[in-house]
RNA sequence: GGCCCGUUCGUCUAUCGGCUAGGACGCCAGGUUUUCAUCCUGGUAAGAGGGGUUCGAUUCCCCUACGGGCUACCA
């Protein structure tokens, strides 16, 4: 039995979370549940250039509203606060100075242009430029300057970074709970910068001091990071602490066309890439969200959980607690995953039959102007009779609407096929059978019409179709006896008689 | 360019050396519904290529190709 299991989302508050980050949020949160351990939500805001105001409020709103809350973060303090690193900026220096003691890396006063201008160089010569090794020694550091150049200069307020020394000729071996052992050599690897100029340290500092300070046990991240790994565990192992267990998830690809999921493709492609809507405040552009799309967060849940998972077996469907039984970071996929919008949209259509009808109606309500001064129960009904053939709130109307109003026009291609010669007749003689049907209910109404047909040899087709397309416009919709009884008697008999009317 | 990770039907995936390669979405056909949709049944379709190892490779190893990620004082 595993015990105080804790794991973490740590999201940069850039903008919306799209859901990449909400499948990386998911998995750890299935894991925590799994192992009674506890999902810590940590915001990483250390670089305050790209901060965007509202972010953080939304990716917390996005977590609750699928369900996945986490049990520790701004405002749920749980003894490892504060969670945003911005918040903990006095803790981080003395870690980046520890590791300068113990030459494990070093002050650099290289400023961003000359690196920069380096770089350029190099790559016109055909070259990489990196800063390690090869080149630590010419460049503009403490490991070149002298002591007192170096005292001088920080006496001085001149702007450092304090750089990790990565280690030359070593091998590192890695491991990873989805792609087992992996090994590295230090000499391809990069001095990269653990403590900015501006007083803060950058995410790999930030990212292994919390996780350490927080007690996190398994890091569960995207597998953008896994080139950081190596970094991230010479920073365990130069602390003297121990590394958490990692786990790099597969990315999410385009639907089509190459490379990852990214903010701009949901627009283009037609489908939601955020939960919620959002609205860039700079640009003010909206981008459309799952919820305001009508998804339901169970369906969503299911379609995220497989991306990159199954579970062995040939069940699809789960709901989030049968996930959380379910899971095992060890059936994580490899391989990244395109992701399909009609596979969620076919999620959709299974959870909408799940749904209570009154829940739906009054969805149904809000979202259709036309619903605002009608029954509630009567919508229930509605849609308890239209919605297994819809996907999306947003349908109902389009299966409903003869249930409001009366049909306004009728489809040509349904008139030319239900409405012949004698139909006029044949319309009359129902609409006469309805006036007397003294008990309106589906049973007699289809008794009568029925035992109606058959007496007089007439043709199921030729009554039915134009009585359906009396009713409701077009030939398509549930069984029409349903239908004349929800609308019930006055009305049935007006629409026929307006039918005849207008087509014969 | 360099480094790392990956590669089974169009897509998501199962298979952990014995396969007639299974399921789901999509698509197609049939049935139910005397409508449309749902639903049910069936069909379509895959191991990137080349070398090894082995009695036997989709499965293990190597090479190539392709895909993806990273390569910032961004996360």
């Amino acid at each position: 039995m595993s015990q105080n299991i804790r794991v973490r989302f740590a999201p940069s508050p850039t903008g919306p979370l799209h859901i990449g980050g909400v499948r990386t949020a998911l998995f750890n949160y299935l894991f925590a549940k799994q192992q009674k351990g506890t999902f810590v939500l940590r915001i990483e805001d250390t670089d305050q250039n790209r901060y965007v105001e509202g972010a953080e409020d939304y990716i917390i709103e996005a977590l609750n509203w699928c369900g996945i809350p986490f049990d520790e973060g701004p405002g749920k303090d749980g003894g490892f606060g504060p969670y945003r690193q911005s918040e903990r900026k006095h803790l981080y220096k003395q870690y980046a100075d520890e590791l300068v003691a113990k030459h494990k890396a070093y002050y650099a006063f290289d400023t961003s242009e000359e690196l920069d201008a380096l770089r350029k160089e190099r790559e016109a010569e055909g070259n990489t430029f990196i800063y390690n090794w090869h080149n630590r020694n010419r460049l503009n550091n403490s490991l070149a300057l002298s002591r007192e150049e170096v005292q001088s200069k920080i006496n001085n307020g001149d702007d450092y970074v304090i750089r990790f020394l990565s280690p030359q000729d070593q091998t590192l071996e890695l491991n990873d709970s989805i792609r087992g052992e992996m090994s590295i050599d230090t000499n391809v690897l990069d001095d990269k910068v653990l403590f900015k100029s501006d007083g803060m340290p950058t995410y790999h500092l930030a990212n292994i001091v919390d996780d350490h300070l927080m007690q996190i046990t398994h890091v569960i991240r995207g597998e953008e990071w896994l080139p950081s790994l190596a970094l991230h565990q010479q920073l365990y192992d130069a602390f003297e602490w121990t590394a958490p267990q990692f786990a790099h998830l597969p990315l999410i690809l385009k639907p089509t066309g190459k490379g990852k999921l990214s903010k701009r493709d949901g627009d283009k492609l037609g489908f939601p890439v955020f939960l919620l809507e959002w609205q860039d405040p700079r640009t003010q552009e909206i981008s459309k969200g799952y919820k305001e799309e009508g998804y339901f967060p169970e369906a969503v849940i299911n379609f995220l959980a497989f991306l990159g998972w199954n579970p062995g077996t040939e069940q699809e469907l789960f709901s989030l607690e049968q996930l959380v039984e379910h899971f095992d970071l060890e059936r994580v996929h490899k391989a990244g995953a395109r992701f399909d919008p009609d596979k969620t949209k076919w999620f959709n259509h299974h959870y909408m039959q799940d749904q209570n009808d009154e829940k739906l109606a009054q969805a149904f309500q809000n979202y259709q102007k036309e619903l605002s001064e009608i029954d509630i129960n009567y919508i229930t009904m509605v849609v308890g009779l239209i919605k297994e053939r819809a996907t999306f709130i947003s349908d109902f109307w389009k299966l409903s609407h003869y249930f409001f109003v009366a049909p306004a026009a009728y489809d040509e291609k349904a008139t030319k096929k239900a409405f012949k010669e004698d139909t006029a007749d044949i319309l009359e003689k129902v609409a006469d059978i309805i006036v007397h049907t003294k008990e309106f209910t589906v049973q007699n109404l289809q008794a009568k019409i029925k035992g109606w047909i058959t007496e007089n040899e007439i043709g199921f087709g030729k009554v039915m179709m134009p009585l359906r397309l009396s009713l409701v416009g077009e030939l398509q919709g549930p069984d029409v006896f349903e239908i004349m009884f929800m609308i019930g008697k006055n009305e049935s008999i007006n629409r026929i008689k307006k039918a005849i009317s207008e087509l014969s």
